[in-house]
DNA sequence: TACAAAATTATACAAGTGTATAATAACTAG
DNA sequence: CTAGTTATTATACACTTGTATAATTTTGTA
């Protein structure tokens, strides 16, 4: 018919590396990885294929700029809540149980994308260096919670202690929110965070609440 | 060159299934699903791409029979060493926990497979089906262990605790099989069923010993 | 307004994809 | 020993993939 080029607006840069992340992580949540083709991520975006070479050298560069915002984006999720100082160091790390067990955080969404990249994890390098730096932050910041919730209660613990703790509540709360996830239907409202709360509570002899 | 027709020797259906479904496992396992094409599953399993449509009509259904041997092999290995009849429930239990937490389940393999299936669990009903029925059998099978084990200790519990303790050690198994599978180097061997017993332990309020 | 830089589109390409069908060789029954 | 069945190989097809490069349009600047 028409055969008129595209007409177009240029964007910044960083304007346009937004899209096309946005359009990947959102085409590998909905399809998972055969759904992320160059074009469909370009067509998502509105741009056409081409440009995608101009701002990622390769699509596997862009893969991994999409999981390194995808991380950040979850663990601001599950952070954001406790940036306003709650009141003692018990309570934030309930608050922080219940955001990690709650939507958007427990999301079937969240871990098809998850699922897609952390195959990769394997294989990749520089996927992997992506997930333990933020597997270990999250469970370092988690660790800071556990130890600061020991001293408030006047029972303050050795660093080995700690360490098994962090790495067994971090656990409860990615098996959670991995059940959670996966069949979202199988559980009651608020039913996942009082189990989380009170395994937690029960795995550090701390009594954890709402 | 020689442009001889490959020779071949007739196997049964079975067999030749098996060989399929094992090339599929092990692609996907060390290469993700873009590596598990119908040509390389073949090369693998050592026939032509053809006689892949021989057995099964679609690629989808070679899939899915895949996913269903995997999950059932997991599910063995973790209870082939319960079968020896165990002295009493809260032993089972505890062996139970340790199973799962170490090879052959704990498994950078077993993870990455894992991986490769559980994106398909939300857009594939039949893919969902599997999944929920290995899951609920998986936590069903715990939650009798642990009435069990209550039942043992001359605590007998309700249904609707026993409920809240499988999904809760089943998150516990789930998680720190997750954090094993997925960075082997990052602990030491036997720490993770350690804490797997210990955490567990304190959420039913058992002691459980390795 | 004219010009140059570069953001964007358009086209090309070789390789790989799943599926469909035709040709052949291996086995089975008689 | 032979004929028929079918498991298996071989070939073909239309389509999709990621990447590379050429052609154009937009935009900032003189």
């Amino acid at each position: 018919m028409t055969d008129v080029r595209k007409s177009f607006k240029r964007e910044s840069a960083d304007q346009r590396q937004d899209a096309l992340i946005d359009a990947t992580l959102s085409l590998l949540a909905s399809g998972g990885p055969e759904a992320a083709t160059v074009r469909n991520i370009a067509l998502k975006a509105g741009v056409t294929q081409g440009l995608i070479r101009h701002y990622f050298s390769t699509k596997e560069e862009l893969i991994g700029a999409a999981y390194e915002r995808h991380m950040t984006t979850m663990r601001y999720a599950t952070y954001s809540t406790l940036e306003r100082e709650m009141p003692g160091a018990v309570a934030r790390l309930s608050a922080l149980v219940t955001a990690s067990l709650s939507p958007p955080v427990t999301d079937p969404r969240a871990m098809a994308l998850w699922a897609s990249f952390i195959q990769s994890v394997q294989r990749d390098t520089k996927m992997r260096t992506i997930h333990e730096k933020t597997y270990f932050q999250f469970r370092n910041q988690v660790q800071v919670l556990i130890s600061e919730a020991f001293t408030e209660i006047k029972q303050p613990k050795d660093a080995a202690s700690l360490r098994k703790f962090a790495i067994a509540c971090n656990a409860v709360m990615d098996g959670l929110w991995l059940e959670g996830s996966a069949l979202p239907d199988s559980f009651e409202a608020g039913e996942l965070p009082a189990i989380g709360l009170a395994s937690i509570g029960a795995i550090l002899g701390i009594k954890l609440e709402v």
